[in-house]
RNA sequence: UUAGUAAAUCGCCUUAUCGCUUUAAAUUUAGUUUAAAGAGGAAAGUCCGGACACCAUAGUGUAAUCAUAGUGGUUAACAGCCAUCCACCGAAAGGUGAGGAAAAGUGCAACAGAAAGUAUGUACAGGUCAUGCUGUAGUGAAACCAGGUAAACUCUAUGAGGUGCAAUACCAUGUAUACUAACGUUUGAGCGUACACGCGCGAUUGUUAGAGGGUAGGUAGCUAAAGCGUGUUGGUAACAGCAAGCUCAGAUAAAUGAUAAGGGCUCUUUGUUAAGAGUACAAAAUCCGGCUUAUAGAUUUGCUUAACUA
RNA sequence: GCUGAAGUGGUGGAAUUGGUAGACACGUUGGACUUAAAAUCCAAUGUCCAUUAGGACGUACGGGUUCAAGUCCCGUCUUCAGUA
């Protein structure tokens, strides 16, 4: 399968991400942590790293593209245990602006941890 | 040569693989393929000036308020820019300057000092018929000078209606023209977007405030313009005119990326070709003209000659 | 994105019209009282140098106006608030 992650995987609408934060259960693996919850139209995926951690646009926008990117090359973990109904929050937990190599293991690990949580 | 100074330019590159956004075309159906394009000199701060939109219909006088401040020019406009005078800094090139008015009026000046703006005390010296008439001393930032202070009020000249694209228009979904309080319907609540008066507008679902219910998706606005570089003419210059050419981001939990390899450039070690490290500041958000601030490093040009060398 | 407001010792918070910066309260430290503690009372408390007298620097930071700036003006930084 392709490794895409365009528009129509992305998670915008600002209800469903306030019911994600309100409802949602949570899984980390520092410095990413992220917040999952059930729904009924396919896998949405977003990505944050807060303002509070990264004052400059710049960082902001690095980290999340770093954010992206690993999730792009792994999704592929999801998809092949058929975990598509899911709304997904990944948040960057620290300060430092990490490698991609970083992110990347990191990602890996914290997928796999979604993985066992889930019930099937 | 070094140093200084002014101005301008660049601010990593190439290839491969995997991706993102927009537009166009094809195919077919909402996916795929192909092609093209896709961050900056400051995109930043939001400090000025406009365009544009709305604010009874946006009209409008006075006063107030705010801004600007040598002179002339430039511009759509400006607190910008250019030229120039003056003052200060510098050896020079050059830099800096909220640089109008104190002889319209009001205020202010701690401590010190006899006295701080209605002046004139003490000591000494000089002078006179005589007298603070003259000088010096002492205090202070300033001691009589039409003094200082206008980044104190003020006056003069000029300019400014307010709010900002989260403006605004339309489509879709949904709800509560309900409830409470105050005021009001031509004898005028309130509005004209800080405030006051005048003129004006103003209620079939009135106005203001409170508490509360619902939506928060999409489209337009939105990127061809005070546009860009080139040549040429006028002008000391800022800038303006003309000519032919070019089309150059448009996202919205927000695209412009990731990885690998190679090459530049700088520094360090080594000691003459290797190794290691570094490669700034910073991310469009309606759009333009400026200003201010941040910025590893590299390049070019003009000017100055204090210092060093010949 | 757009639009406002604020910044003073460890903390809250004063300082009139520019004229001795830190009033007042809380906290902290030391002492008194007590067998011990609390409460109460007394004293000290910005930093540095001298450790007697005193001097220098201090109102977020950097400049300017003024004889003199927490206060007036300009720039920067930080924090907070409003707005579909």
């Amino acid at each position: 399968m392709r490794l895409t992650f365009n528009k129509h995987e992305k998670l915008k609408s600002q209800k469903a991400i306030e019911q994600l934060f309100a409802e949602g259960q949570s899984v980390s693996a520092y410095p990413l942590r992220l917040v999952y919850k059930k729904n009924e139209h396919g896998l949405k995926v977003g990505v944050s790293a807060s303002k509070r951690n990264f004052k400059k646009a710049v960082d902001r926008i690095r980290v999340k593209r770093l954010l992206r990117e690993a999730y792009r090359l792994n999704k592929s973990m999801l998809i092949d245990h058929k975990i598509d109904n899911y709304t997904l929050m990944i948040l960057y937990i620290s300060k430092e602006i990490p490698d991609f190599k970083l992110v990347d293991t990191k990602m890996k690990k914290l997928l796999s941890k979604l993985k066992d949580q889930l019930p099937n």
